[in-house]
DNA sequence: GGCAAGCAAATTGTATCCAATTGACAGATT
DNA sequence: AATCTGTCAATTGGATACAATTTGCTTGCC
């Protein structure tokens, strides 16, 4: 069931919105009519409905009943427990791979590196694709298409969570950080790795300016003085 | 979202199939064609394959392209995966939970333990399904809605392991453990906790019996001979 | 008697169709 | 003036109908 096609139409819709999604074209809180969609794709709306699901269940998008399908805006409660998972996760990798990383492993991702220094200077939508295709990619390496599986989603919904809260999108990744990690995971350093990936994923986190929004609407709206006195 | 229906048709038999599959009462490798199903619920085609790519989503069921669904049978490579997995995200469940335990949190936990208590010597599917309700509990009181998801789903999938695997299914998940990863937690220990926890799951896993049906298809059959030479 | 090709049945993949629900707007009412 | 209510348009929820693909069986041939 590789994230692959199978070459079933809805498959083809599904990646194509997740790539929408993910390069922040379809913004957060979009609406997603089914017609549209299957009209700009060539297909019926029974094929957009699949995908939908698929979406809704990897948390990309929300639908509300008889209200059509939304791309989600995740809350900063979502968005911590994301990152946490995500931690998590991803320090199982760093460790696996410091156990045992195939043969081409470290080839492949310093070749990732490499693609990824190739577009930095013009910070695209496809920059913001291969920083989380870095993860992707390491959580591959380890073997375990179950962690690889989940890797993926939540480096996905990273992704929304950046579109979301964050500001600046140019070195949502630092590249720097990713060559280091390789690094300290060659040099069999389980804890500077680990370390290094802690730090990576809260500078994701931070820069994503998790902190900030925050407010509600009506905080924001107050700073904008009155009309009349309450 | 929370797993609970939306009241769509869809999400009642996704529920349904999830549990009969949890329960065995639907088998690894069964087929579970769209019509069948449907009937059966009285719902349409539509409704049974929305529910189907979901429970492909968790790898409950497997398709093949014309040739429909059937229950998945996990491989024993994939199995180790999923354990592995489990003991990452159960480690971090523990961790959190000693951090911090929401109020009511040893009631909720102690209550499920006395339930499960209530039906040991039945062994029926019911034990099965309390057992692995245990672990998705925990997960849910970390507050941590994600990693409650990824728990459940991943707890899931051991049921269907153990249905594929197992040949007793008395006991799987020892109540009395359960108590004890209760109180290492309430002590704050977190060493034995998270020892206990993955002593638990070892042993969850090798009552699934993984070393052991590890033959392929073609190993069992060569075992009886041929009918003509290769 | 066994094997291959072709045909028929069954089942899925996709599109279209009808019904039900929601949100918005307008008008009436307090 | 504000609120409530009824109608209407838009859109989804679900079912049915049609097309494509696979499987298993039958038939003919070696």
């Amino acid at each position: 069931m590789s994230e692959a096609q199978k070459n079933t139409l809805s498959d083809a819709v599904y990646d194509l919105l997740r790539r929408a999604i993910i390069e922040q074209a379809l913004q957060p809180g979009m609406r997603l009519p089914e017609d549209t969609v299957g009209d700009q794709f060539g297909v019926s709306r029974t094929i957009v409905r699949h995908a939908f699901v698929r979406l809704e269940n990897e948390g990309l998008i929300v639908t509300k009943r008889n209200r059509g399908a939304f791309v989600a805006e995740p809350s900063l409660e979502e968005a911590r427990q994301i990152f946490e998972v995500r931690h998590c996760l991803e320090r199982e990798v760093v460790l696996k791979l410091i156990d045992r990383m195939p043969a081409t492993g470290y080839d492949a991702l310093e070749a990732h590196v490499r693609s990824e220094k190739a577009v930095l200077g013009k910070d695209g939508p496809v920059s913001i694709r291969l920083a989380g295709e870095f993860h992707t990619l390491m959580a591959e390496l380890t073997g375990n298409a179950v962690l690889a599986r989940y890797v993926s989603e939540i480096v996905t919904r990273c992704s929304l969570i950046i579109a979301t809260f964050g500001r600046s999108h140019s070195s949502d990744c630092a590249v720097d950080e990713h060559s280091q990690i390789i690094a300290a995971i060659r040099a069999g350093d389980a804890e500077r790795a680990t370390a290094l990936m802690a730090h990576h994923l809260g500078a994701v986190a931070d820069r994503a300016d998790l902190e900030e929004k925050k407010d509600s609407i009506e905080t924001i709206l107050s700073r904008y003085g009155r009309v009349a006195a309450p």
